[in-house]
RNA sequence: UGGGACGUCGUCAAGCGGUAAGACACUAGAUUUUGAUUCUAGCAUUCGCAGGUUCGAUCCCUGCCGUCCCAGCCA
């Protein structure tokens, strides 16, 4: 018995009463993007949802592009989104999906709507149309043309197909009820004349059915059981059903609304994020400070802790926010046990060990898992002068802190105790230069003797390291719920030109979520790099020290 | 002053009439060759408010208050 990718919620509820009452004998769900932008982390909670459903019931998912409106559709968003949903691990039954595919069956179902005297040909100009729909308080008046003759109306619905009109001239609407308080009830359009290459059917047709009318049937003809979407939708559901009510069709799904996920810290509107990439705040859809499904795989975030994640943001009907350290949580936790350890020190501080002879060398052994010895180990060679983190020496400090400061004895990982001697200042007073003493005795970091040392750093051979480029992230934005640009995070790039990483390493790490220790996780950036090797920082480690020092 | 939905810890959330799970965050402490991990403890006498039903209500009823969504020939 495998875990459920989905904990229980109301819909799993539903889905359960529905196969014990024999309503279903099987789940069928469908992820239904429209192919015209990127997939992002509210899109994840979606389809780990719809995925996750089908696989924890042993049914089917479909993948189904809604690509009715094809002014804004393209291949290379289709192919985009389905690498995405394959990264993140999962499969949808049978043949990727088009409501296109639907296209001719979509006509055929509008033309009884006319033939029943449900639907008609308005000629209305889109003004005219939005002023008699009133508004919440204002009942809509009928068109004019909401009483001709149902022969009228096909007649001139065949004419709108074969291009007899003009853009805009005159739409299909179904004829409900312009004084319902669901303004979506109000007689709404349902085919609109549009002449636009489409990415599938290309110029075959000029006229294109709308979502209400298209999303319902295609459901159907799929044999939906559970068409799970998000909250907003849930005004559209007296229309989802009204159609599938009146036309000739015997499968009818069950539109369940669920709560979006929403992130601190984070926008995921379309047009917002396209504005980050448009105007170059960001490096692309990829970018790695991106919420985007890209962003995060280029980031080194792993498919298995971003569906934990969505498994964690619970399913409910209640709009919700939840907090960028949950995703940070998930992804550190796999990552802890799945992450090699190596060494990189972020910004080097030269140490010299004065008693250590010149030219000499040695190996030493370090563990690739503190916890896991079945990640082994690795020879890290050792010599007279090193690189330490900068951070890892402070003049004059106290007991509190661990490292080295003027004659406080420090071990360096695996390797041996050190004794800060001196710092050597350059003519600005900075420290330039450590200098040091080690205690040949202690060699793997410990001594015979069992005096204790504090702090334990990481480090170096300056003779070995490889140099490297670290881009550390920050979140995008510096608010809660950022609205717009202004509430940009100037500082959410560091980039670190002057990286030094423990040899060995980078000719094998394509695809490897590292542990830099004390430092965070890096993963390995490939996509604008030049001479020099570029690791993204993917989440930093815990850091109680910087809480207390901040205190 | 139309329609739909929702209100349980800072943030998510379980709870489905029997006396408030869990997660993230946070706070203290232990262990530690990553100030990491791990561990231990603390963290809502109270469930938007007010009434009512009941031996008993976060769960049922009534009223009120508050929040979110909807007026694309977008999805």
């Amino acid at each position: 018995m495998t875990e459920k990718n989905v904990s229980e919620n109301f819909i799993t509820q539903i889905i359960d009463a529905d196969l014990a009452s024999g309503k279903h004998a099987q789940v069928h769900t469908r992820f239904p993007p429209e192919p015209n932008g990127f997939l992002h982390v509210g899109h994840v909670k979606s389809i780990c949802l719809n995925f996750g459903l089908a696989e924890d019931y042993q049914g089917q998912c479909n993948l189904r592009f809604d690509d009715t409106n094809p002014d804004k559709e393209s291949v290379e968003y289709a192919q985009a989104i389905q690498k995405d949903v394959e990264w993140l691990g999962f499969k949808w039954s049978d043949k990727v999906l088009y409501t296109s595919d639907n296209f001719d069956q979509l006509y055929g179902y509008a033309e009884e709507l006319i033939n029943k005297g449900l639907a008609f040909v308005d000629e209305q100009s889109p003004e005219q149309i939005r002023e008699t729909r009133g508004d919440f308080t204002t009942p809509g008046t009928n068109s004019p043309f909401r009483d001709r003759p149902s022969e009228e109306s096909l007649d001139f619905f065949r004419r709108m197909r074969a291009g007899e009109f003009a853009d805009g001239a005159m739409v299909l609407r179904a004829k409900i009820d312009m004084q319902s308080g669901n303004l979506n009830m109000r007689d709404p359009i349902i085919y609109r004349i549009k002449r636009q290459h489409h990415i599938r059917t290309g110029d075959k047709w000029c006229i294109y059915p709308m979502y209400d009318f298209s999303h319902c049937i295609s459901d159907a003809l799929e044999g939906i059981t559970h068409s799970v979407c998000t909250l907003e939708f849930a005004d559209h559901k007296p229309l989802y059903d009204w159609v599938l009510d009146n036309i000739t069709i015997d499968c009818h799904p069950q539109q369940i609304e669920f709560n979006r996920l929403n992130q601190t810290f984070t926008i995921t509107s379309k047009r917002k994020l396209n504005e980050l990439v448009e105007q170059g705040v960001v490096d692309g859809w990829d970018d790695p400070r991106m919420p985007t499904v890209s962003g995060m795989r280029r980031r080194g975030y792993t498919p298995t802790s971003i569906r934990e994640y969505a498994k964690k943001s619970t399913v409910t009907k209640k709009p919700s926010i939840i907090p960028m350290s949950m995703l940070e949580d998930c992804v550190r936790q796999e990552l802890n046990a799945s992450s090699p350890r190596i060494m990189g020190v972020l910004n080097p501080l030269k140490l010299v060990i004065e008693n250590y002879p010149e030219g000499q060398s040695e190996m030493i052994t370090a563990k690739n898992h503190p916890m896991d010895e079945s990640f082994g180990t690795r020879e890290l060679p050792f010599g007279r002068e090193l690189y330490i983190e900068a951070d890892d020496y402070k003049e004059g400090a106290n007991r509190k802190f661990f490292r080295f400061t003027e004659g406080r004895e420090v071990r360096l990982r695996y390797a041996y105790y050190l004794t800060c001697q001196r710092a050597i200042k350059d003519e600005n007073g900075n420290v330039i230069e450590l200098r040091c003493t080690y205690d040949p005795e202690t060699k793997g970091g410990s001594s015979p003797d069992g005096r204790k040392v504090k702090g334990t750093i990481h480090w170096v051979s300056a003779q070995h390291a490889d140099d490297v480029e670290l881009r550390l992230y920050d979140r995008l934005f510096n608010v809660v719920s950022p609205k717009g640009m202004d509430d940009l995070n100037p500082e959410s790039l560091l980039v670190l030109n002057n990286a030094k990483l423990e040899p060995g390493i980078i000719e094998h790490s394509n695809d490897v979520q590292y542990q830099f220790e004390r430092m965070g996780y890096f993963y390995r950036d490939k996509t604008h790099e030049t001479d020099k090797p570029i690791f993204n920082r993917i989440v930093n480690l815990r850091d109680s020290w910087a809480k207390q020092e901040q205190q």
